[in-house]
DNA sequence: CGTAATCTTGACCAACGTCAATGTTCGTGG
DNA sequence: CCACGAACATTGACGTTGGTCAAGATTACG
């Protein structure tokens, strides 16, 4: 298998076997439902499936092909890592995601992204972008709309970042991943699986990991929220809301690409 | 006057005599150029030009009516509040940028924006979004583009936030203000208006106001940046740039609407 | 079963927030 | 033009939060 230049890490999956048609996303009826001619157009744009191992990077930071990817099955990370070494976690990614736009639209290099478990993505050919979205505003429309309620969801993490606490942060993370795990049917309210790491939690919340720790501990001392053996449980969902102050987005059928 | 609902704070300007056809900002080129039929297209959107005050609210937490907006002249602050009473700036406005899209594209409240300085701004029906992007496919993906260009500098202070310390935080977002006002001809390299309060930078930044000004303080007796009477010296931007890890991101012609 | 990664905890130190007092700027009315 | 008051800027002292270092326990994995 040969790779063509910058993107293009992880083998290929069966691409035989996840086509557009019956993607299992897409059948869901948890995204923005698609027509017909829109599907053919997306089925067009795949150029192949590929599979990840935990840890993989899945972009790499100042990967500039003309692709993008869907996250199709698994968790990964996009992330910014400064001179110092320190890494910043800007957001999880979660199945129905998708990233790596910029080199297309913008012919800028895109942020890193990494696989956190197994992970598998579509690639898909950004040059045909213009051309989806000029045979179908309405789903370009569909993506400005679920962009915007992306950076609606950046600022949320900006306001956690810059005025609260480190328990409530942790907390306020935990509280909104978790709503995000059950709107894509991948979690319980209660809880659900969660794979990443306490470094990982610290990186994401802007805390050393060992205090991060701290702020774990005494959530879970409250009985609000705990992570065992790569697995969230949260007793009372509603508790911990009120508790850390996050507050659910009501969330559109996100465009899917 | 009447005042329709939630939206049209603000007293009416001189209508007639900011029209999108002879608007400055379209104008200066310094934004993406707009063929004849989109500016019409605007044009007929445009529904009044409001002027504010200092300390005015442009748009009210929780405005959710079928209008957003240009800013056309001034500086203007979009922020978020929480249950504590604490406020995070999310980001700066300046001329050419719009906000408040939210309600007409998602149906979803908006996030407050003040006014910093005296501002006008263009206020646009958002119910023909949906004809404007129809009619013209070019124009949606240049605003989904710039919406991804403000994602990219969403993340760029989420990780100041996460990762930086006070001074670093604090000269970060200087020179990246600096850089975006020079950008639009509102400063020279060394140094422009800058007519937010310490309140304001320390809610940006977030830090408590009294620690925001030692770091300010530390800048100073460093020679790297100076805010005295609503104006902003850096000496040495590159040095500035160099000592707070701040790498300008090159900017394509913003979309503008 | 052994090794490496990860998790957990304690002790200590630096960064940041809070309180409070004083100086300065800016707008207003005399 | 000056006087005044309110908002803003600045600084010091001190308490709290969070970071760093380091050691030991646990888990994951070959």
């Amino acid at each position: 298998m040969q790779e063509s230049g910058t993107a293009g890490r992880g083998r290929d999956g069966d691409l035989p076997a996840i086509r557009c048609a019956n993607c299992l996303l897409r059948r869901s009826g948890l995204f923005r439902p698609m027509s017909g001619k829109e599907l053919g157009a997306i089925a067009r744009m795949k150029q192949r499936h590929l599979v990840f191992a935990p840890g993989d990077d899945i972009l790499r930071c100042g990967d500039c092909g003309p692709t993008f990817y869907t996250l199709y099955e698994g968790w990964a990370v996009r992330y910014q890592r400064l001179r110092s070494g320190a890494r910043q976690i800007l957001d999880v990614l979660l199945p129905g995601d998708w990233f790596g736009l910029a080199p297309s639209l913008l012919g800028r290099p895109a942020l890193p992204v990494q696989a956190v478990t197994r992970a598998t993505c579509c690639m898909l050919d950004g040059r045909q972008l213009g051309r989806l979205f000029e045979d179908h505003p309405r789903y370009a429309i569909a993506l400005l709309a679920t962009q915007l309620e992306g950076e609606r969801s950046a600022h949320a993490r900006l306001t956690m970042l810059g005025r609260l606490r480190a328990e409530e942060r942790v907390g306020y993370f935990l509280a909104g991943t978790l709503d995000r795990l059950q709107r894509r049917g991948l979690a319980e309210a209660t809880g659900g699986p969660f794979p990443l790491r306490r470094a990982d939690i610290a990186d994401a919340v802007g805390l050393s990991k060992v205090h991060a720790m701290r702020a774990l501990q005494a959530l879970r001392l409250k009985g609000l929220a705990e992570i065992d053996r790569r697995e969230l449980r949260v007793a009372d969902p509603v508790r911990l809301a009120a508790h850390v102050g996050y507050e659910p987005m009501p969330e559109t059928g996100r465009a899917i690409l």
